[in-house]
DNA sequence: TTGAAAGCGCTAACAG
DNA sequence: CTGTTAGCGCTTTCAA
């Protein structure tokens, strides 16, 4: 069962290979190909199994219906939620996605780069948990499309799409202070990273609009790529030097590494300490008895997120809007104390 | 900053294409070229920056150097983590990742199949939670390097790399046991995959050999792909039908629900009910007190599908066992109850 | 030791 | 309306 190629149809059907890719490309009308020629083309096409050989089309076009996914790591739960629904989305367009993480023993930013870049990627979708803004920089100078996702460099004026940082965590806030609490620390990490910079913006702006005095030290500041036990030391350490009665986290895994903390400490939630998780995770929902998190919209970051993309890359009329910020959404649970 | 292509760097090192790809290929021995020219084009390649286009070597040469991996959905723990390790181990041979999942509105797995081909991917990375024997088989018949990760087709001697399913499970209820449980139940899902079938003998095995007389009805089926709040349900009604004292989970997303259906039950781990779950999760950790898992070594399962699928492509000497079964590790936590 | 040249399969400009 | 043909960038045979 060897592979089909266009110039066997061309032969089966008795015509010019010329027609067949015409044909088999939808542009039959520009070249007026008749009705019933067309019919008998797609007709062999389709009996004898015709698929292009993308490397051919690729090497003449220029383009391999690729994109590139560039990710710090995919094993994260947000990221993996994520990479799925961009795959999926990718697909509607035709388009496949291959990946690759700047993280743990890869090759750097750089390289990986050049290796898309060798493979022809269309364009790129970018979740930039390393600071790559030169790397994306030299992407955009030599036109090549990127969309980013959850952060944005301010400078460059790439187009993104993100997650309501801010408000999501002034939500989350919010939502403590309702429940009673007056002494809200905020667990963060590598504050000078935009979406960080967001949410610890989120906090302190709603802190002092509930005009809760609130002392400096209840930032409690993390290291990203810190290893894991530090963090919960780090952690565990800063709830019992700043006695917080309630724990506002900027991400996932540092809500996890809270629990573990406050658990290390004897401590629980709701009993010993009220808490809100922005980005919610499994382990939220079934902690007993449910940890209230503000729950970011993955499908729709995914969805947008191509369908930016493949605007920037001319393969649909580019929409007004190339930069988007979409609202999370609070689950609540029972993460507080009642009474 | 144009790309740079393999005839600028002939021309700039003046000497001949040929020339040029032979050295940068590492094939200057066999073409006897002169160590100072295989300098100066080395040194030339480098100052120019050039990189091969992929698509041109790919439709030359037929490879493309990248690798197909076919998932269910890569938004579950155990298969973000491993795409995650397959992606650093294909990565140190030179290759890529692209990725496909068979299930939640994305093409079909026979579509998938033929994009990748499309692509000219060398290889196949298949986890096979969809059931596409048939679609393997014409993969091997059309001898492209196939390897299966935890799964196995026993008729088509597909290379493949799993955990031992049968141990891992056996282990899980040898602890209940030791902790004192009798009534031992078990929940798996789709009991006609080889995977689970493994899990349920290695169940209904040790359950044998501790001579438990178990009746029938203590082995919960549930299929795969069922909306979650029904696997709740069957899980909560099979609980309060069955009675069991200790549950041994089939699959990580099986334990979750478990907890989500004692829960609703209002019964609590380990006060209630004994436990211990195939393959680990965060949430066992955090879960308090600590749920026993049985650990895949997700690490060692990249590395070594990766390796035995450079084998079968190829690319190294192929190894001797192209198969491999690969221990769980029983993670003992605090999910039974003490005396 | 080196270089010329044939193609891999496809697209699209151009000539009928 | 349809067919011919020139490459896209690279590998590799064959001739010099």
């Amino acid at each position: 069962m060897r592979k089909v190629k266009i110039s066997d149809i061309a032969s089966k059907a008795g015509v010019s290979i010329s027609a067949v890719s015409f044909v088999l490309n939808g542009k039959e009308k520009e070249m007026r190909i008749s009705k019933s020629v067309a019919r008998k083309i797609r007709q062999v096409a389709k009996k004898e199994g015709y698929h292009p050989n993308r490397a051919a089309v690729s090497l003449r076009t220029g383009e391999s219906k690729i994109i590139g996914l560039i990710v710090d790591t995919i094993s994260g739960s947000f990221f993996s939620r994520l990479a799925n629904v961009i795959e999926t989305e990718a697909g509607k367009y035709g388009y496949k996605v291959i990946y690759g993480s700047t993280a743990n023993g890869s090759e750097g930013s750089e390289q990986l780069l050049r290796i898309l870049s060798q493979h022809n990627v269309d364009g790129y979708l970018v979740m930039p948990e390393a600071r790559i803004e030169s790397q994306i920089a030299s992407l955009i100078k030599r036109k090549n499309p990127v969309v980013l996702i959850d952060s944005y460099f301010a400078k460059l004026g790439v187009p993104y799409v993100m997650v309501d940082n801010f408000q999501g965590v002034a939500d989350g806030v919010s939502w403590l202070y309702e429940k009673g609490y007056r002494r809200i620390g905020f667990v963060g990490s590598d504050l000078d990273m935009v979406q960080m910079k967001d949410r610890v913006r989120g906090y302190s702006d709603t802190v002092k609009a509930k005009k809760l005095k609130i002392p400096k030290g209840l930032i409690c500041e993390t290291v990203y790529g810190m290893e894991n036990t530090m963090l919960i030391r780090k952690i565990a350490d800063y709830v019992k030097k700043m006695r917080p009665d309630a724990l506002m986290f900027g991400a996932n895994y540092l809500g996890v590494a809270g629990l573990e903390a406050l658990t290390g400490l004897g401590m629980s939630v709701p009993a010993d300490m009220g808490m809100v998780c922005f980005d919610d995770m499994d382990i939220f929902r079934l902690y007993p008895p449910g940890i209230t998190a503000v729950e970011q919209p993955i499908h729709e970051i995914g969805h947008k997120a191509v369908e930016i993309l493949m605007g920037e890359m001319g393969v649909i009329p580019v929409s007004v809007k190339k930069s988007i910020m979409i609202k999370g959404h609070l689950v609540e649970r029972n993460s507080f104390r009642v009474g």
